[in-house]
DNA sequence: TGCGCATCCATGCAGATGCATCTACCTCTG
DNA sequence: CAGAGGTAGATGCATCTGCATGGATGCGCA
């Protein structure tokens, strides 16, 4: 099986260019005296819901691994953003909930964070080539090829 | 200024999509016994260039910070990668160079690093889509809008 | 020549991450 | 109900990263 000159150029441009721009915006939320970007998502899962997010869910929902999540949450409740509830129906778990000051922590972040998106993605691509960018992108999600067995084509 | 879907979108994707593949690559060469991503691109840039690389530009052509190539050069030469060479003109300086040992494996590790980045990419995108991937991406590297000033439009 | 300042690289320390493992609880089966 | 096996989440330890700073050398200018 060979590899394309195409999916090459294009493997090493996603990791140069994603990796710069995700720095880009990084700085600019540190910029403005601001927590990094994976705080803003894990608040942005959790606000989405109102009863708040079993650890699994956010950890699957946010493509973090299992240790990850659970210390992130340890870092947001020690913040007071979030806080930790006893799952009612499963004694193993719980629920992690935002807080009034995590809405307003996200809040307060969302404006800088979009316009670091605008400058550093946005401004740099047509709406066009926004669009293709994103649709293209999306079938990379599909078909997990490294998680679930199953990658490769069945022999 | 007004932030386009478009862009959101695009963003979203692309800091999921680029942390999954590179992930799954990774955990690809990890499974395969061999040291992670950067260690192939660090040797990589180094193979290319006989007299080696002064550290500074290690860190320009890999996007990473000061210390990082510092310390990934401790790594990699305490592994017997790579070499510390004094500069002949530049007595703060010196060159880093790749051994023979940097080489071998550098080479062994390269039909995984290509077979994993054919199953996470190139295998879920036509020609034309990771040719245009390529395109799309390699205009997000143009005109640094977060490192040197004169990001944004000048007032 | 000597002094101020910039550049190159290293490093101490704190915080974050990866890995393996642990505890606690659930569920299924006989 | 007992016991096996699976799932949810936490954590000790080693490594890695970020940040600030330090030491050494080069360079420009009086």
């Amino acid at each position: 099986m060979h590899t394309s000159e195409a999916a090459l150029t294009a493997w090493a441009r996603l990791v140069r260019a994603s990796g710069a721009v995700r720095d880009a915006v990084e700085a600019d939320l540190k910029a403005a005296g601001f927590p990094p970007l994976v705080w803003y998502d894990a608040l942005l899962e959790l606000d989405r819901v109102e009863r708040g997010l079993r650890p699994f869910e956010l950890e699957r929902n946010m493509l973090l691994p299992q240790y990850g999540t659970s210390r992130l949450v340890d870092r947001l409740e020690k913040a007071g953003l979030v806080e930790r509830r006893q799952c009612p129906f499963d004694g193993r778990g719980q629920y992690v909930a935002i807080t009034q000051a995590g809405r307003d922590l996200r809040r307060r972040m969302w404006p800088v964070y979009a316009a670091a998106i605008e400058r550093h993605l946005g401004a740099k691509l047509t709406e066009a080539e926004a669009k293709t960018l994103g649709d293209i992108l999306a079938k990379l999600a599909l078909a997990p090829s490294g998680c679930c067995g199953e990658g490769a084509t069945r022999d």
